[in-house]
DNA sequence: ATGACCAATTGA
DNA sequence: CAATTGGTCATG
């Protein structure tokens, strides 16, 4: 007989069921494979877990209706890795296994040939680039002697990040285990495989990733089942990717947001990376060239160590930052909105080479900010975002309002400075670049933004401008970068404001010429914030470090566990009624979610409840927030009562255990 | 989800 | 008293 994981989207049905095995499929019937089976009255898919000699199901067994493919493409590690994350995160088993294994696709089954001959990895020798980190030559070569160590790595600025990771890989590979690199985008996807394919060679790495298709990607996937690639690359799925003897995790720029899955359960590549390294005694490497509170988490409960380059390295290898601040009143900066300084840094840097302005993402700050002192304008009465709607006959006095109360604000003045004009708080990429090309007459101007990124420029003189996270790499290196917008950015009522401005400035800045050959990095923002001075200092684990400990004393994530109980109001009053909850677990709200609305950007903050209509039985959201160490309590006691309803046929809530963003 | 079953509730 | 609705339970 075999014990089935039946693939049903109900939460209570979340457990193994038995099913006799017919004659004719006893050989392809093996522990991993997809089957269809006969369940309730109807066909399903499923998994078969494990073959077993007895079954202690009282009745009798159905048989087995169909073995899909005798492929066994869950392996017992990623098996035990699906439970844990489904575990984790209060969901279901096969919610998980949708994420961890792609779609069978016959033709690429078909295909692929059987096990290649091993081919010998090259083992490299000594720590090679990894020498320029204090502990970066113990931890590669502990990777090569077969061990798990657990780093949190601060990178050196630059493209030589890709090399690093594939020397560690190597290392890895040297100690005949495989090891699997998990990154935000297919822009770096591209970047490591291309390092990784330099340094192992093509033949042993697999490019794991949605948007490759389903042939070409059940292909990579069935070349790492069968052991011809022994590394896999690829975005957030690649965090399950079936890799043998697993050596080596490694996830890079862990605070970027394409790191947590969208789909139920919600987990985070940086959470199963972890669970899978201890699962398999893998070493792990969480890197970037910044650090989140949670990297920041691990090494404060000893499950990973630092990794980075001496103060003096760091130094040499980084561009100065220097600070601006909006008053300077040069007349020329000021039509540019753009201080005085950051001018100054544009202008002598495009004598040497391009120059980088990073500029906020349109959209991305909803409201005005004041014209004199550019702080944003708060509604004086429920300190939500002042707009100035648009649409009227043009010449007449538009009045301002607020976003989230909507009152009219005909008087509004500011409460820092007096003033009592408006200016829009965020410039469009192109505005900016009209005005700077305006600037600079006779230099190429370039955009790269959402709809059309641009992986790279030339050496040559030229100005160019990107938002956050898209900034081409240019060859040899920026001579300067301006990273406008500081304050707006610091100023998102979000709980990882600073973290995240410091994440984006410090990926710009590591495109930038070290300091000693000028490259120099101008951010417009308060020299005074935290954020800014960790720019200056060249310091994201200490700032991590201190985030944490400001967390932990407010008892804020991840110093707290956290979970969101959102759908219909008495659905998720039902839920929490349900729930045995952990001791010392506070609720929170719940507050009324608004109606999707197009005009507010999606990072935009949400209201206070006081500030929305009321007696409206909508869709709410409630917070819970537990002790961390009550983490795994929390989420098994939410998954009970997830299921009690279920069975109870309730609408569905959604669970989310430590989302990334509260809103 | 889907269906079976039982009990309470409603209607002629 | 039969028909209908609603809650509970099992699904191998």
């Amino acid at each position: 007989m075999a014990r089935v994981a039946v693939d049903v989207p109900v939460p209570h049905l979340d457990r193994p069921f038995d099913y006799a095995v017919p004659q004719p499929l006893a050989d392809a019937a093996r522990p991993g494979v997809r089957v269809r089976v006969r369940f309730a009255g109807q066909d399903v898919d499923g998994w078969i877990l494990e073959r077993a000699a007895a079954s202690d199901h009282p009745g009798p067994l159905v048989p087995l209706r169909r073995v899909v493919s005798p492929e066994p493409v869950l392996t017992p590690p990623v098996l035990a890795l699906a439970r844990a994350v489904a575990e984790r995160y209060a969901g279901t088993l096969g919610d998980v296994l949708r994420l961890a294994v792609p779609p069978r696709h016959a033709r690429a089954e078909q295909a692929a040939s059987g096990p290649a001959p091993d081919a010998p990895p090259a083992v490299p020798e000594g720590p090679g680039p990894w020498a320029d980190y204090a502990a970066g030559a113990a931890f590669v070569a502990r990777l090569a002697a077969g061990d798990a160590p657990r780093a949190v790595w601060t990178a050196l600025p630059g493209p030589r990040w890709t090399g690093d990771l594939a020397h560690a890989v190597a290392a890895t590979l040297g100690s005949g285990r495989g090891a699997l690199v998990v990154v935000p985008d297919r822009r770096d996807v591209d970047r490591v495989e291309a390092a990784l394919t330099a340094a192992v060679g093509a033949s042993l790495v697999a490019r794991l990733e949605a948007d490759l298709g389903p042939a070409a990607r059940y292909a990579a996937f069935l070349r790492l089942l069968r052991g011809t690639a022994r590394v896999a690359v690829g975005t957030r799925a690649c965090a399950f990717a079936p890799v043998r003897d697993l050596g080596l995790v490694a996830i890079w720029d862990e605070g970027d947001a394409q790191h947590a899955e969208p789909r139920s359960p919600y987990p985070h590549v940086r959470e199963v990376l972890r669970l899978r390294a201890d699962l398999e005694g893998a070493a792990a490497l969480v890197g970037g060239w910044s650090c989140s509170t949670e990297a920041a988490a691990l090494q404060e409960e000893g499950w990973a160590r630092p990794v980075a380059a001496d103060r003096g390295v760091v130094r040499a290898r980084w561009p100065r930052v220097a600070v601006a601040t909006d008053a300077d009143g040069d007349p020329a900066a000021r039509a540019l909105r753009m201080p005085h300084v950051a001018w100054r840094a544009v202008h002598d840097g495009l004598a040497r080479g391009p120059v980088l302005v990073q500029v906020v993402r349109t959209g991305y700050l909803p409201g005005t900010a004041c014209q004199t002192c550019r702080r944003p304008a708060r509604c004086p009465h429920c300190r939500g975002p002042v707009s100035l709607p648009g649409g009227g006959p043009p010449g007449e006095p538009r009045s301002p309002e607020c976003g989230w109360c909507g009152r009219s604000l005909p008087t509004w003045t500011c409460p820092t400075c007096g003033g009592r004009r408006l200016r829009a708080r965020a410039v469009g990429v192109e505005r900016t670049a009209e005005e700077l090309g305006r600037a600079f007459p006779g230099t190429p101007v370039v955009v790269s933004r959402a709809e059309r990124t641009l992986p790279r420029v030339p050496p040559g003189r030229a100005l160019v401008l990107a938002t956050a996270g898209i900034e081409p790499v240019a060859d040899g290196g920026y001579a300067a970068a301006v990273l406008l917008d500081g304050d707006a950015l610091l100023e998102r009522p979000d709980l990882r404001a600073g973290e995240e401005a410091l994440r984006r400035w410090r990926a710009a800045a590591a495109l930038v010429r070290p300091a000693a050959e000028g490259g120099l990095v101008v951010v417009s923002a308060d020299p005074s914030a935290v954020a800014v001075q960790a720019l200056v200092r060249g310091d994201p684990a200490g700032f991590a470090a201190r985030e944490l400990a400001e967390r932990a004393e407010l008892g804020l994530p991840p110093a707290a566990a956290l979970a969101t109980l959102t759908g219909p109001a008495d659905a998720v009053r039902g839920v929490l009624a349900a729930a045995v909850l952990p001791g010392g677990t506070a609720v929170l709200g719940p507050v009324p979610l608004d109606a999707p609305d197009p005009a507010r950007a999606p990072d935009a903050e949400a209201p206070p409840v006081d500030a929305l209509p009321l007696g409206e039985e909508g869709t709410v959201r409630m917070v819970l927030r537990a002790p961390a160490l009550h983490r795994t309590a929390l989420a098994r006691s939410l998954r009970d009562a997830v299921a009690v309803r279920s069975l109870r046929r309730d609408p569905p809530v959604r669970v989310q255990l430590d989302p990334r963003d509260l809103g």
